[in-house]
RNA sequence: GGCCCGUUGGUGAAGUGGUUGAACACACAUGCCUUUCACGCAUGCAUUCAUGGGUUCAAAUCCCGUACGGGUCACCA
């Protein structure tokens, strides 16, 4: 019996040929240079950083090229699946605009080159594996998960490699015959495929990251085709998908890199033109002394909804995962802070090879940066837009004056070097939420240096009756304030205070301190000129009244 | 165990044989500024590039060994 009989009898039903699938996915129309790239995450329920550090990087290769970027959904793990994985997975991508040009959800296909599930896409997949079986280089094989076991520890035992490969490869040399027999009498099986290779040889694979790599050829006959769902195997769907779909390069994490000698015997086999390959390193993390993996069980940053949840600006989360990615990247933003991070010149030369530590201190001190570089109002939409979905509370407040809120982000913004105190929109309440009446209810009061009410009293009431003025400028203020430390016995000058403290009941930092907490119950805030412009006297007296 | 990748400060790292007495950024420390905090400014922070050997006039940079870390060896991706 003929290999073709064999395929025959295996996919009765499967006519079309590889070649109607290459009519109907023709090469793309795209200008020279153009990548193709492609974010293929396996719905598993969690989005995870070192995901979107590829999809960061897929995103820019197909932008900065004029090319594409699409999203397929690698759904061939059929036990792991969850629900609403994929619609997890859309909600991260839109959250950092990097939305797919071509991808498959909700119902709706957008792009030719689809369907872009991969569970849709069986009868593809098994017109390639009927190919491979009719060229003699595929075949079922009918071992059990036992007998896979027993082979492995014989091979432990032995101290060989282990694997189903050479002799140990049990169903490879099977008849025709024997095989649609045992196929006819419902015998499960998987797939594999046939390798030609030899493991004494070696073949030099070019890794745009890590440089040429030697490898030994691939001599495994790995599973190609599941026998429960009859779905491909990664393997197999990344030679078809990735051919099909014209895919030019591939990021993926280090841990494929082992498997790269399969990929290289598949696509060779099939003639198939290989698309690049981008190894990136993993995301790792300090647990005491010893860095691992970083972990979506142990460290909730591994997620990409902490970032969200958290508020952090999109822009700071691939400014810096760019920077991880890509070493001369800082270098490269600091010379063009306005420039967009897609027309950065990106050397894949230049990816960390050793697994970095995810910072996210450094996040922070990013994101600052960019927080502070906003203009008020830009702030103010970013932080509804946060509260609409993270804080429906805070979100009433701030929005019931919009005016009110952007004068209150508006502190110490427009000037040359504007503050730096929020890292992410969560942070903005814990800064500014004394502004509001509705919050302000019966804080605790940070007194510091001057504790003792009646003096505290008398300096506020002193302050409203004789120094106050709404039309007061910022310098008229201070001095005021400095004109009632001397009135009161405080010193208005720091230095001579520092020469000689034992002559004054406290100093202007005190008295300042006592106008601060009795506004805003904080002994630390921005500036209090701006903080009291911003309330009104009327709501200044009314808080001073409250002291008691 | 086999195969593969890696190892420069607290962190990300620059660096591919000689102005590197190891850049830059984050973090940290100290000081200045200052009504608090933050900002800003200034200074400090690896005599040394995992380690042993070799090549060379010259090595973090090239070669070999060792150690350590990571990945992978599934009908998971």
């Amino acid at each position: 019996m003929t290999d073709k009989e064999l395929a025959n009898v295996i996919f009765p039903n499967i006519t079309k040929t590889i070649e109607d699938y290459e009519k109907m996915y023709p090469e793309r129309e795209l200008p020279e240079g153009a990548k193709v790239t492609r974010f293929a995450p396996s719905p598993t329920g969690f989005v995870h950083i070192g995901n979107i550090l590829q999809a960061v990087l897929d995103y820019y290769l197909a932008k900065n090229s004029g090319g594409i970027f699409y999203l397929r959904n690698e759904d061939t793990d059929t036990k792991r699946e969850v629900s609403s994985a994929v619609e997890k997975i859309m909600d991260a991508l839109k959250y950092m605009e990097m939305l797919p040009d071509e991808y498959e959800f909700d119902g709706s296909v957008v792009g030719n080159y689809g369907p872009y599930v991969q569970s849709e896409r069986k009868e593809i997949y098994h017109t390639f594996i009927k190919h491979l079986i009719e060229i003699g280089r595929a075949y079922p094989c009918f071992c059990t998960s036992e007998e896979l076991e027993i082979m492995r520890k014989k091979q432990e035992a032995k101290k060989g490699r282990i694997g189903y490969h050479g002799g140990w490869a049990k169903c490879r040399d099977l008849s025709n015959e024997e095989r649609i027999e045992r196929i006819k009498n419902g015998e499960k099986f998987v797939i594999r495929f046939k390798s030609m290779g030899n493991y004494d040889r070696k073949i030099n694979y070019e890794d745009l990251v890590t440089g040429v790599i030697e490898f030994p050829q691939n001599d495994e006959d790995f599973v190609i085709m599941k026998s429960e769902d009859l779905l491909p195997t990664y393997h197999f769907a990344h030679l078809v998908d990735d051919h099909l779909m014209h895919t030019t390069h591939v990021v993926r994490g280090q841990e494929w890199l082992p498997s790269v000698p399969k990929h290289v015997e598949l696509f060779e086999t099939f003639g198939f033109k290989q698309p690049k390959y981008i190894h990136s390193s993993l995301l790792l993390k300090q647990d005491g002394n010893v860095r691992r993996k970083i972990s979506k069980r142990k460290d909730p940053e591994a997620l990409m909804e902490y970032y969200m949840e958290h508020g952090y600006p999109r822009e700071a989360v691939i400014e810096s995962l760019m920077t991880i990615l890509n070493s001369n990247y800082e270098e490269w933003r600091d010379s063009n802070p306005e420039a967009n991070y897609l027309d950065f010149e990106f050397d894949p030369k230049k990816v960390g090879t050793s697994g970095a530590l995810y910072d996210l201190e450094k996040l922070d001190n990013i994101s600052k940066n960019l927080i502070s570089r906003m203009s008020a109002d830009q702030v103010y939409d970013n932080l509804v837009h946060y509260t609409e979905i993270y804080d429906p509370e805070f979100n009433k407040i701030v929005t019931n004056d919009p005016d009110y809120t952007k004068s209150i982000l508006n502190i110490e913004r427009v000037q040359d070097k504007p503050r730096k105190d929020f890292a992410n929109f969560s942070d903005i309440k814990k800064g500014i939420w004394y502004m509001y009446d509705e919050l302000f209810d019966s804080p605790e009061y940070e007194w510091m240096k001057i504790t003792d009410i009646g003096e505290i009293k008398n300096i506020l009431n002193t302050y409203i009756d004789e120094f106050y003025s709404e039309s007061d400028t910022s310098e008229e203020w201070f001095n005021k304030v400095k004109l009632m430390c001397d009135k009161l016995g405080y010193a208005s000058n720091m230095k001579e205070y520092k020469q000689n403290p034992d002559a004054y009941k406290g100093n202007v930092a005190d008295i300042s301190t006592v106008l601060r907490v009795a506004l805003t119950s904080k002994s630390q805030t921005p500036d209090l000129y701006q903080i009291m412009n911003i309330l009104g006297k009327n709501r200044i007296v009314n808080r001073f009244k409250d002291i008691s």
